[in-house]
DNA sequence: CTGAAAGCGCTTACAG
DNA sequence: CTGAAAGCGCTTACAG
């Protein structure tokens, strides 16, 4: 691979000169860039962007760190970061924790030895250490779906989102509605949703069974079992459920119609997430859009924002959310 | 940040000594080298990766050029790549050419110039200008999806995959066959499957009617389109149909079912991907699974022998594909 | 076992 | 308008 002073010695120019025509900086004359452009086409040179970036502190990558790499949310999420990021000629350096915790801090480190000028962190739950070594490393940093106080944060209405679906549910006439959520270390999904659920219930004075609160991880078999966990211990039976993702929901969908049940003549389910096979699956489920792509590129925006040297403060951005009303309810 | 020169100074040593007790080579007293360890420690230093790469000539990024971020065959496909790479301690440099053919070349070089130790190319279409570049990058190199002759390949086959679902649903009885493809500058997807439809059909003496054969994108939208098309236009209707996608599948089904269809009973279909979808809608989709993470671990794999000094000669690798027969047939 | 020095491929004051 | 030289933060022969 050939390298600036093999073209500044076939150009017969200095590598300073080269190095300004490809920079578009300071004066060259007309004849002299040609000159030097000529070459470049020829050889086809590529300038080592390892090399500028030892000189000038910019690398022009953007670290993300993801809990999951092959989810619907993560890829959407990256589409939206990519698409901003892309267009001002930065690159992602893709980093998957696979919902280990221990991994986001050594990723973190990892982006910084590769001097990326930001990173993008989207975590299902945080930890005392984690936010320690973000405010360690001093690095351009967006946390995306948990709010971490002090940083710029894109975050989604959680509460309120859940709120919304309770209430829609009460509205059409149940008094009896289940939950199935996730661990409230996850502050986002598993905490501030089911925040959102007991006090929509609280507030419309709707008494909530113990056995109608079950707790699931991300999967879909979760869903089920959380689903016959319900229906199985309640003396009363509930009339409705909304759980935390679709894939949960999804779950349990299959095992309300294992049992011959019907959704949502028996009982009514909405998801949250807008995946989606939620618009497939039959009945097409209720459920929330966070639309993830617009978080994506918010975060980017926001980081590079930060990267421009505007200020560092705490900046909470909150992507709007729809409730999509479908058959299942 | 702190530097090399820092650590060397607190530490009472050289620079030469810090770097051979971070890179555990070369001889150290123990003595010497806990006292290094103790001042990384303290400050929490961490080497330059770009300064590094820039002596060493190795970066442990591997550059990934993905036509479309954020469809499941992509993030399966990364996901797969990831596994093993991660592993490895080599990270990944995304890019999207959002199906933009040029995108391709300039990304390929843009990789390049950041010195990446290799690359992985997911195209939908390559062309010849595509690969005089990748020729002349020189640089560890594996294609997966569609084959590149005198390259690493990792491919799924096509032709007889196809055939397999074509066989199967003229073994069911099928006589009149209808296929919704794409492109034929998709090779391997448009050429290919097409070919491998027309030759059961030959080989089994099944006539195939020219409107029975339509040409769409990859989207359901498209798959609607053409199922109406070949629902429409033809005299003689079709009693199946396959589609080259799971997508397309999915469109020529919601269109199957407005028109008051049933399926499998008037028309059975078949799509390929094994997409979730395919599994939840209703009926599930008889499709085949490519196993894109295998495709994706395969193409690691391989890139990393590269990588490793083996030969850079033509290696074709298949992936293994299954058929999956489901109740829309 | 340890260190001085050269060099990787760039950019950027500084001088002319 | 152009170039010589220093320096970014590492590693690696080479010498001791």
């Amino acid at each position: 691979m050939s390298t600036i002073k093999e073209i500044a010695e076939r150009a017969n120019v200095s590598r300073t000169t080269v190095s300004r025509v490809l920079n578009n900086s300071g004066y060259v004359s007309e004849e002299v860039k040609k000159r030097v452009l000529k070459v470049i086409e020829e050889t086809g040179y590529v300038p080592s962007e390892n090399a500028k970036s030892l000189r000038t502190k910019k690398t022009k990558v953007i670290g993300v760190i993801l809990p999951k790499i092959s989810t619907e949310t993560s890829s959407r999420l990256v589409n939206g970061i990519d698409e901003v990021l892309a267009e001002k000629g930065y690159q992602i350096l893709l980093t998957n924790t696979n919902l280990i915790p221990e991994k986001e801090i050594e990723f973190l480190r990892l982006l910084k030895s590769r001097h990326v000028d930001g990173v993008i962190l989207s975590a299902t739950n945080i930890n005392e250490q984690l936010v320690d070594e973000i405010y360690r490393l001093k690095i351009p940093f967006v946390m995306v779906g948990q709010r971490i106080s002090g940083l710029p944060n894109v975050v989604f209405d959680d509460y309120q989102a859940t709120r919304d679906i309770v209430n829609l549910l009460i509205k059409k006439g149940h008094k009896k509605i289940a939950f199935i959520g996730v661990d409230e270390k996850d502050h986002a999904v598993g905490y501030l949703r089911k925040l959102g659920f007991i006090e929509s219930m609280k507030e419309s004075h709707l008494p909530i069974e113990k056995s109608w609160i079950q707790k699931g991880i991300f999967d879909m078999k979760s869903g089920y079992n959380c689903m016959k966990l319900i229906l199985d211990s309640s003396q009363n039976k509930p009339t409705a459920v909304v759980a935390v993702t679709d894939r949960l929901a999804i779950g349990a969908m299959q095992y309300i119609k294992e049992i011959g049940l019907s959704i949502p003549g028996d009982i009514a389910i909405a998801g949250m997430g807008a995946s989606e096979l939620s618009k497939f699956i039959s009945p097409p489920l209720t459920t929330i859009d966070f639309s993830f792509e617009d978080a994506g590129r918010e975060a980017a925006s926001l980081l590079l924002e930060k990267i421009n040297g505007h200020d560092y403060h705490e900046t909470i951005r909150t992507i709007k959310y729809r409730l999509l009303e479908r058959d299942s309810i």
